[in-house]
DNA sequence: TGAGTAGTCG
């Protein structure tokens, strides 16, 4: 009954509903209370929303305080905290998770907002609330998530320093995202550091450490370390496996992949839909398809992989369907608007104009945290444009099976730039009527528009993600920041970078490289440069792509000394230059060839029936 | 607290 008046909008009739209820002596159960609750916040009807918080009880005031943060209902998620602490009071007990302060800096860090998260934490801890383990342990855990190592590293001291010992999960926490922010070395001091002090690893320490490794092109170490600890039998479960088939298959040996994955099986563990999907991408990328069936062959337990080749067989067959809208897509992602219109929804000149409206408050003296109250005073302020979550995992969500699948053939066909397959395969899901795809659907078929330079077919994606609730994440706001770019509007992609860290957003490094690249090419090299040491000082190491991306627009702009200087610096942090940083060191090198001996050239550029490489824009 | 399918450099 619930579910029907919160779907016809008649929110209105809800106390009534409650009143009747209560009258024929019938108590609202968890799941209606929270999917009443669920709809009132959303219709923004708090006050009635809190009238059903006060009728279930207790254990509801998480979900609720969690959905108030995010819809920047901070004042009243405040008054949830300290109803909680009266509440403490009383039974002189709480659970330690219920602690305001650790609650408030948690939906902060949840939302993505880091930056005001420190900043109450920092405000908590002087004004006498004592930070608990938990309180250590979510700060920590969020920096790691928005790769900021340093302040994450910082807390970690702060929190030793204070008597508290980490444990396995903290440290494992810590050591993720040191790797992910490329530091090996470090990483590897922190492992160091955790074995002395007797913390034990365990299997997702070992699983943390070979992944990172491999993602550092540290792979030997990596394998190394795999065949030491499977020979010994301890610390592998079926993610080590899955992770070092990943890596085979990344580096073409799917013969070896493969039979990693029987001994996976002989050994008990099972095959999952993660495993299968990176082995069927890497057989397509080395046009094996023939593989396929082999694979059928060596994975015998479980239906995982019956399924896979029926779901493949179905999905080919209706592919072979005549195709409605021909090759052209642009019918299948009416845009209302281009890729210019971004800064309205990013929404900075009507948010400007409204926090010019914000009445100053008044400084309340006797608040634990003044900077928390004045973020619940501005709840009208511009929310975070993403939040920390990421895709979620396969095991969680049996029912997401088709999306994961349709997610992998996806890129299988975007790979091969068949773009009209693709969006083939995107009207099938539509008509079969799933339209609760995941972010990285359409994350993927806005990317590819976007490398083809159809930005307004690209921006009808994501009207269609926004019309079909699917979130923006970092990667959607990185796609529009690369579209950005190519349009030659790298001015409003330093605006979208404005926006980010001004409301304590978080950049991880794919993020700062494709600024980085998109400054540069706009010839505003001193803001990448910026940018570029932002990215040091806030904890990410630079990676491979950072370096090629400073060495090469420095040397389009003619400024050979400072890529010299990148180069050089690369080197010096032990970045190991792959085949990119080649083409363009030899670009260079033509480059110096062609200033000192540009008659020579000339004469070649004007000789007929050649093929100039050397035609640049200087 | 860990793995895959989307996003960065040529």
């Amino acid at each position: 009954m619930f579910r029907t008046v919160c779907r016809t909008g008649l929110i209105g009739e809800v106390p009534d509903l409650v009143s009747s209820m209560k009258e024929d002596g019938v108590n609202l159960d968890q799941t209606t209370s929270k999917v009443l609750l669920d709809s009132l916040i959303r219709s923004g009807k708090f006050d009635l929303a809190l009238g059903v918080l006060e009728e279930s009880g207790d254990c509801l005031y998480d979900s609720v305080v969690i959905a108030l943060v995010k819809r920047n209902e901070l004042r009243l998620a405040l008054s949830i905290f300290f109803k909680l602490l009266e509440a403490s009071d009383n039974n002189g007990e709480v659970s330690v998770s219920y602690l305001p302060g650790n609650v408030a800096v948690n939906e902060l860090l949840v939302v993505g907002r880091v930056k005001d998260a420190l900043i109450v934490w920092d405000e908590l801890k002087v004004s006498g609330h004592e930070p608990d383990n938990s309180t250590y342990r979510i700060l920590i855990q969020g920096c790691c998530k928005s790769y900021r190592m340093d302040d994450a590293m910082r807390i970690f001291g702060v929190m030793q320093y204070n008597g508290f010992v980490p444990d396995t999960i903290l440290y494992n926490s810590l050591l993720d995202g040191t790797l992910k922010a490329r530091k090996v070395t470090e990483a590897c001091q922190l492992f160091e550091k955790m074995v002395q002090e007797g913390v034990r690893a365990s299997c997702w320490t070992y699983n943390i450490l070979i992944d990172g490794l491999f993602r550092n092109g540290r792979a030997e170490a990596g394998f190394t370390l795999f065949f030491y600890l499977k020979k010994k039998g301890q610390f592998v479960d079926a993610i080590t496996f899955s992770i070092v088939v990943l890596q085979l298959c990344r580096e073409g040996k799917l013969e070896g992949a493969v039979k990693l994955v029987e001994e996976m099986e002989t050994r008990g563990f099972s095959v999952d839909l993660v495993t299968i999907s990176s082995l069927l991408v890497g057989f397509h990328k080395q046009g094996r398809w023939d593989w396929k069936e082999k694979l059928m062959k060596h994975v015998r337990e479980g239906n995982l992989v019956p399924n896979v080749l029926r779901w493949n067989a179905g999905v080919e067959a209706s592919l072979k369907r005549p195709q409605n809208k021909d090759k052209d897509y642009t019918p299948m992602f009416p845009s209302k608007g281009s890729f210019l219109d971004i800064m309205s929804m990013v929404g900075s000149e009507e948010d400007e104009a409204r926090t010019e409206e914000v009445t100053p408050i008044e400084v309340d003296p006797w608040s634990s945290s003044p900077y928390m109250d004045q973020l619940a005073d501005q709840s009208n302020r511009p929310k975070p444009l993403f939040s920390l979550a990421r895709g979620q995992r396969v095991e969680a969500k049996p029912e997401s099976f088709d999306v994961d699948m349709m997610n992998t053939f996806l890129s299988i066909y975007l790979c091969k730039g068949d773009l009209s397959l693709a969006c083939k395969l995107f009207e099938i899901f539509n008509e079969m009527g799933v339209t609760d795809l995941t972010s990285y659907t359409y994350n993927s078929m806005m990317s590819s528009f976007v490398k083809k330079g159809y930005f307004k077919t690209a921006r009808g994606v994501l009207d269609q993600m926004g019309e079909n609730f699917c979130e923006a994440d970092i990667v959607t706001y990185n796609v529009i920041i690369q579209g950005l770019g190519k349009m030659g509007r790298a001015d409003l992609a330093s605006a979208v970078l404005d926006r980010l860290t001004t409301q304590g957003g978080y950049l991880d490094i794919v993020m700062y490289n494709t600024l980085i690249n998109a400054l540069g090419k706009a010839n505003r090299l001193d803001e990448a440069t910026q940018l570029f040491n932002h990215m040091k000082s806030n904890g990410i190491n630079p990676d491979v792509v950072s370096y090629n991306t400073m060495i090469e627009v420095n040397s389009k702009a003619g400024r050979l000394k400072e890529a010299y200087k990148y180069l050089r610096m690369m080197l010096d942090a032990n970045c190991l230059p792959n085949h990119v940083t080649d083409t363009i060191l030899d670009y260079i090198l033509v480059k110096r060839w062609r200033n000192q001996d540009s008659k020579k050239l000339h004469l070649y550029e004007n000789k007929p029936n050649c093929n100039n490489n050397f035609n640049t824009d200087q």
